[in-house]
DNA sequence: ATGGTGACGTCGG
DNA sequence: GCCGACGCCACCA
């Protein structure tokens, strides 16, 4: 049970940056599984185990908290992307392109 | 082994 | 511009 895609999933995560996000498009991509972005947020699900996880850094191509309803509270994960100097309005991130964090160029720079 | 599901993404109307 | 449907691949029952 090797769960490969994890790995990789939580890999990335947890190198996102404080006061960055990421979307699970990106990821998926950058795992190779570019057509399938589901999987990201599957293995989001998972990544309940892991502390090292941000998972809350992790928002859909548009910027919403799609997984907020996952968190221990639905503001939960909005008062942690607060935390980490991130504006939310109604669910979405603000300046979400400015501070998106793509891992394919960071990474493979 | 098969079916169903899922914290998404993209295309079409 | 907004809404609906399909597709993707891995995990669980």
């Amino acid at each position: 049970m090797e769960q490969i895609f994890f790995q990789d999933v939580y890999a990335v995560v947890r190198l996102i940056p404080q006061g960055r996000v990421t979307s699970y498009g990106a990821i998926a991509k950058y795992l190779g599984a570019k057509g399938s972005a589901r999987m990201v947020g599957w293995a989001m699900n998972s990544a309940h185990s892991l502390p090292d996880v941000p998972a809350h850094r992790v928002v859909n191509s548009a910027g919403l908290l799609t997984g907020k309803g996952h968190f221990g509270s639905p503001t939960l994960m909005q008062e942690l992307l607060e935390a980490e100097g991130i504006t939310i309005k109604k669910d979405k991130v603000q300046d979400f392109k400015t501070i998106f964090w793509n891992p394919i160029e960071e990474l493979e720079l």
